[in-house]
RNA sequence: GCAUCCGUGGUAUAGUCUGGUUAUUACUUUGGCCUUCCAAGCCAAAAACCCGGGUUCGAAUCCCGGCGGUUGCACCA
C-alpha cells in the first residue's frame, strides 16, 4: 500500500512525526519536521497566491482563543459540549440530558454533570434498549475550554474553526471594502477540536490548520464576473441525486450544472473550479478527486448547499479535504442577534422605488389617560411595527374594535388611540444581510494527499515526485568525491544559490549514487554535481529528478538556468 | 469510551511461551579508507527492551496499572 511506504519515508526523512514522543505521545497531534513544515508553508503560500493575489481577497488574522459569546452565537457551545453516558450492559451511548428529559420530562440542560448523575440515580433511569445500568456521565466536549484572565471567570474556547474570526470582523471589513458587495476575506490558521478518538493520523487531528475564505455577497446576485471563462469547463459531480440513486457520477459543464440546478450558484461552482485548480497545481491529479454534494440530512441546518472536494486514498477511501458551503446569512444573523450589532449592508436601488404603505400614528393626547406609565412603551412598540403588523392591527381594530398589546401586561388598544394614513414613500435602497459562500480547506489533509499522490514507487526507486512549485527543497548540490577543490566549489555554489533565494541541500556523504537516491527520495527536483572537470572548465552537471537527464552548465550561467527552470 | 491484538537502537527485527553471561541481525547515521555520475566495497564508532508498581537472589521475559499504537464498535456539530 502506498500509504505505508509513503508514511515510512515521511517519518524517516522528516516530514511528519508523532507529537510528544518522548512522553509516549498523544494521539491527534502531529509535528511537522523540517521537510513537512517547508512543504506545508509552500502549500499555504500557493493558497495565498490563488485566493489573495489572483482573486483579490483580503487576509486577516484573528485570535485562536475566543470568548464564549462568539461560539455561543455560532452554535458551537450548544452543539459541541454534551454530557454523555453509556449503558454498562449493552454499550449504547446517550446524551445524558436527553435521556433524562425523555424519562422524567424535565429540562435539565443547564445542570452540572454531578447533578445529572444524581437525577439518573434517584429516578433509576436505565438504558432504553436493554434496561441496563447507566455509567457515570462524562463530558463529550469537542472544544478545548480555557479561562481568560487571572480571575478565570471569563470562559474561553480554542476556536473550532477559523471562520468565526472573520464573521466577527464583518463591520470592519465592510468598511475596508468601502461598503460594497461582494468581497472576500480569508484566514489561514490553527483550529482545535478535542476529538474523542482520533485514529487516522493527519486525517483527524485535534489541532489542525485551516485555510478559509468567506465570500460575502448579495443574496439576490450570486453571479460571478469570471463565470464566462469557466462555463465550458467539465466537472464530474456526485450530486445528491447520484448518491441517492447510486448512479454514475455526472459529467457536465459548469453551465449545464447551473442550468440543471445541480449546483446552486455561479459563485459556488466557480469555487469548485478554483479548488480543483489549486489541488492540481499542488500535484493532486484530477482523476483522484471528486465533488460530492452533502445529502439533505448531512448538511448543517443552516447551509443552503454544500459540496465536498474529496480525494481518493488507498488507506482511508475518499477523504474530504475541502468543503464549499453556501451558509446563507446564518452566521451574520446569529452574531447580530447575540451582539445587538447591525450586521448588514445598505444596497441602493438603481432607481428609487415608490412604495405605498399604511403608517400608524399614535394619538398622544389619548395615550396618557389610557396607558399611564406604559405610554412611552406603547409608542415605541407602535413605531417599530412593520407593514404586515400594522395591517393586522388595522384589521383587528376594524373588526373587533380593539387590539391587545402584550408588553409587561396586556394593554387594550382602541381605535381612538391611533390614526392610519396611506402614504407613498420614496425608498432609495434597502438593508440586506449578505449571504456567505465559504470554501474551507483542511491544509493538513491536503498535505497528506500531496504526499500520497506525489509518491512514486518504481520498485528500486521510491520517491516523492513533488511539483517544483511545492518541493520543500529545490536543489541539492554535491561534490562527486570529497577530493581536491570539489567540496569547496560545491559549498560556494550552495551559498550563491541560497543568496538567490533557493532552498538548497548540500551533501557530501556517501557515493554519488547514494546522494542522488537520497535527493530523489525527498523530492528535490534538481541536483547539481561538481566533478573533476569542474575544476578546469568551471561547469557542472545539472540533473533532473524525473528524467535523470543531465545538462552541462557553466557556473556563470547556473543562476539563469535555474531561474528559467523554476519560473517557466 | 468498550472489545481486540501489540509495544526491543532512527527503521525493520531475534530473544518472551520455559526469568539467568556483554540483548540478535540487517539497513540507516557518523568518522576513515577506496571509488570518475545513479543506494558498490572495507574498517571503526554511535545507537534500544514504552512508563510505573509487584513477584523474585535475579525481569525484555511472569503479574497489575498507566500511556501509546492496530483493528472492530460507538462518536465525528
Amino acid at each position: 500500500m502506498n500509504h505505508d511506504k509513503m508514511t515510512n519515508i515521511s517519518r524517516k526523512r522528516g516530514f511528519l512525526w508523532p507529537s510528544f514522543e518522548i512522553y509516549s505521545g498523544v494521539s491527534g497531534f502531529t509535528d511537522y519536521g523540517p521537510l513537512g513544515a517547508a512543504l506545508k508553508n509552500n502549500i499555504m503560500q500557493r493558497w495565498r497566491k490563488q485566493y489573495v493575489v489572483r482573486e483579490g481577497f483580503s487576509e486577516i488574522e484573528a485570535p485562536t482563543v475566543m470568548p464564549k459569546e462568539v461560539l455561543k452565537a455560532s452554535g458551537h457551545v450548544d452543539n459541541f459540549t454534551d454530557p454523555m453516558c453509556k449503558c454498562t450492559e449493552c454499550g449504547e451511548v446517550y446524551r445524558a440530558d436527553h435521556i433524562i428529559e425523555e424519562n422524567i420530562n424535565k429540562d435539565v440542560e443547564s445542570l452540572e454533570n454531578e447533578e445529572l448523575d444524581k437525577i439518573i440515580e434517584d429516578n433509576n433511569i436505565r438504558c432504553s434498549e436493554c434496561g441496563g445500568k447507566l455509567s457515570k456521565i462524562w463530558d463529550y466536549n469537542l472544544m478545548f475550554k480555557t479561562q481568560i484572565g487571572a480571575k478565570g471567570n471569563k470562559v474561553g474556547y480554542m476556536r473550532p474553526e477559523t471562520a468565526q474570526g472573520i464573521f466577527i470582523l464583518f463591520k470592519r471589513m465592510l468598511r475596508y471594502f468601502r461598503g460594497k458587495l461582494p468581497f472576500g476575506v480569508v484566514q489561514l490558521g490553527k483550529a482545535y477540536r478535542n476529538e474523542i478518538s482520533p485514529r487516522q493520523g493527519v486525517i483527524r487531528l485535534r489541532e489542525f490548520t485551516q485555510a478559509e475564505a468567506e465570500i460575502f455577497l448579495n443574496p439576490n446576485n450570486k453571479k460571478h464576473p469570471k463565470f464566462h471563462t469557466i462555463e465550458n469547463v467539465k466537472f464530474r459531480l456526485c450530486s445528491q441525486e447520484v448518491q441517492i440513486n447510486e448512479t454514475e457520477e455526472i459529467n457536465v459543464t459548469a453551465k449545464e450544472a447551473l442550468d440543471k440546478g445541480i449546483v446552486s450558484s455561479e459563485v459556488l461552482i466557480y469555487q469548485l473550479y478554483l479548488a480543483r485548480k489549486f489541488l492540481e497545481e499542488l500535484g493532486i491529479p484530477e482523476e483522484v478527486l471528486r465533488f460530492r454534494q452533502h445529502l439533505p440530512g448531512e448538511m448543517a441546518h443552516y447551509a443552503l448547499d454544500c459540496w465536498d472536494v474529496e480525494c481518493k486514498t488507498d488507506k482511508y477511501g475518499w477523504v474530504e479535504i475541502i468543503g464549499i458551503a453556501d451558509r446563507g446569512n446564518y452566521d451574520l444573523t446569529a452574531h447580530s442577534k447575540e451582539s445587538n450589532e447591525e450586521l448588514n449592508v445598505y444596497i441602493p436601488y438603481d432607481e428609487p422605488k415608490l412604495v405605498k404603505k399604511t403608517i400608524i400614528k399614535p394619538n398622544m393626547a389619548k395615550f396618557g389617560p389610557s396607558f399611564k406609565q406604559y405610554s412611552p412603551k406603547v409608542k415605541s412598540y407602535l413605531d417599530n411595527l412593520n407593514s404586515e403588523e400594522i395591517q393586522e392591527i388595522k384589521t383587528s381594530l376594524e373588526n373587533d374594535g380593539k387590539y391587545i398589546i402584550s408588553l409587561d401586561t396586556d394593554l387594550e388598544l382602541l381605535p381612538e388611540h391611533v390614526n392610519f394614513e396611506d402614504v407613498e414613500e420614496e425608498v432609495k435602497g434597502e438593508k440586506i444581510i449578505p449571504h456567505v459562500i465559504e470554501p474551507s480547506f483542511g491544509i493538513d489533509r491536503i498535505l497528506y494527499c500531496v504526499l500520497l499522490h506525489s509518491f512514486v514507487d518504481e520498485g528500486e526507486k521510491e520517491y516523492f515526485k513533488f511539483k517544483k512549485e511545492v518541493a520543500p527543497i529545490q536543489i541539492s548540490v554535491f561534490p562527486l568525491q570529497n577530493k581536491k577543490e570539489m567540496p569547496e566549489i560545491s559549498q560556494k555554489i550552495t551559498n550563491t544559490l541560497r543568496e538567490e533565494g533557493y532552498t538548497v541541500d548540500y551533501n557530501v556523504s556517501g557515493s554519488i549514487g547514494k546522494k542522488y537516491a537520497k535527493s530523489d527520495e525527498i523530492g528535490i527536483p534538481l541536483a547539481i554535481t561538481v566533478d573533476f572537470d569542474t575544476i578546469d572548465d568551471k561547469s557542472v552537471t545539472v540533473r533532473n529528478r524525473d528524467t535523470e537527464e543531465q545538462d552541462r552548465i557553466s557556473i556563470d550561467e547556473l543562476n539563469e538556468y535555474i531561474n528559467n527552470y523554476f519560473n517557466e
